[in-house]
DNA sequence: AACCCTACCAACCGCATCAGG
DNA sequence: GCCTGATGCGGTTGGTAGGGT
């Protein structure tokens, strides 16, 4: 036996909303709110359609602030790259882009946005760019890409730079008391924001804009969580970086310094790679590090 | 002008999860 | 703890507009 619907099937209308129908559920709700009861929504408003019909009307169309039309670059790659790290949950995303609905994001993400990964896969490989970290740190202008500065102690990432130094980058330390094997680990939410917080003192010591910094003893690499992957990032005593992708362990992006220049995946949308594989697998959320698979917590409310 | 194809997007459907009794 | 109705989410469908032949 299968569940009850929702309504009666036969005496809901279905189909395009007509601008009468979306007036009236407009001014009930912007009167009276939705009431928490979208089932019975319908018959307060006077409406012949389905409560659920009426919900996903008022959230991808009629609710404020809704933003309609062409999608931005920036747009373009902020969902790109939370497809690459979380896959088609189009909601999380959505509520990365102000105005936006998942709704709309999963069709242009069908439509276009695909196509378009796909075509830049498909287009020759470009070869990895030799560049200093100084370099890259200038023409990083993804979110969701980590990037760091070769300078004495400085790191930087897109969203707010920060100071660091260990004693195997730089000799000395001004600004936190790290081991020479000092650990530190970055958390990065969606890539929103990132904070930094030495775990020897918990105390967050350098926040530095969006980052804080957490720093441990006995480890020589440290870990980040990016909008595209979790990372890894290797130090060791003839001062080379690596970043990996820690969750499958291959190394992603970065290769070890080398003469003073560093190697950058050319890589603007996140991992192509990785977006060509979730494309081709239809596997949305293999590499889900960022959530758990209890969906609570991830919710998002419109209304 | 008629037909076909493709792209786009609004809306539907079914399932998972939540929340209250 | 179980049951049931409500809600949220993601996949899919279907209608339509626009361009090409």
């Amino acid at each position: 036996m299968g569940r009850a619907p929702c309504c009666d099937k036969a005496n809901v209308k279905k189909g395009p909303w007509s601008p009468e129908e979306d007036a009236k559920l407009r001014e009930y709700i912007e009167k009276h709110g939705t009431g928490g009861n979208w089932i019975a929504l319908p018959q307060k408003v006077g409406l012949k359609r389905c409560g659920k019909s009426c919900r996903l009307r008022w959230l991808n169309y009629l609710r404020p602030n809704i933003k309609h039309g062409q999608f931005s670059d920036v747009e373009d790659k902020i969902i790109c790259s939370l497809f690459a790290s979380i896959g088609s949950r189009w909601s999380i995303i959505a509520s990365q882009l102000p105005g936006r609905t998942d709704n709309d994001i999963k069709n242009y993400w069908n439509t276009k946005l695909k196509k378009k990964m796909m075509a830049m896969n498909a287009s020759p490989q470009r070869k990895p760019q030799q560049m200093t970290l100084l370099s890259i740190l200038q023409s990083s202008t993804s979110s969701s890409t980590l990037s760091f500065r070769d300078s004495n102690n400085s790191y930087y990432h897109p969203q707010g730079s920060f100071s660091y130094s260990s004693s195997l980058l730089s000799g000395n330390n001004s600004s936190v008391s790290a081991s020479a094997d000092s650990f530190f680990q970055a958390q990065e939410s969606l890539g929103v924001k990132c904070q930094f917080k030495d775990s020897i003192s918990n105390n967050s010591t350098f926040v530095c804009n969006n980052l804080s910094h957490a720093m441990e003893p006995e480890f020589g690499d440290a870990t980040f969580v990016g909008a595209n992957h979790l990372y890894s990032v290797a130090e060791d005593t003839t001062h080379k970086l690596m970043f990996s992708n820690a969750a499958s362990g291959s190394v992603s992006g970065w290769t070890d310094k080398q003469n003073g220049l560093w190697e950058q995946n050319p890589l603007d949308y996140g991992d192509l790679e990785e977006i060509k594989q979730l494309i081709g697998t239809n596997n949305s959320c293999n590499n889900n590090f960022l959530f758990d698979d209890k969906k609570t917590e991830e919710r998002v409310s419109y209304y």
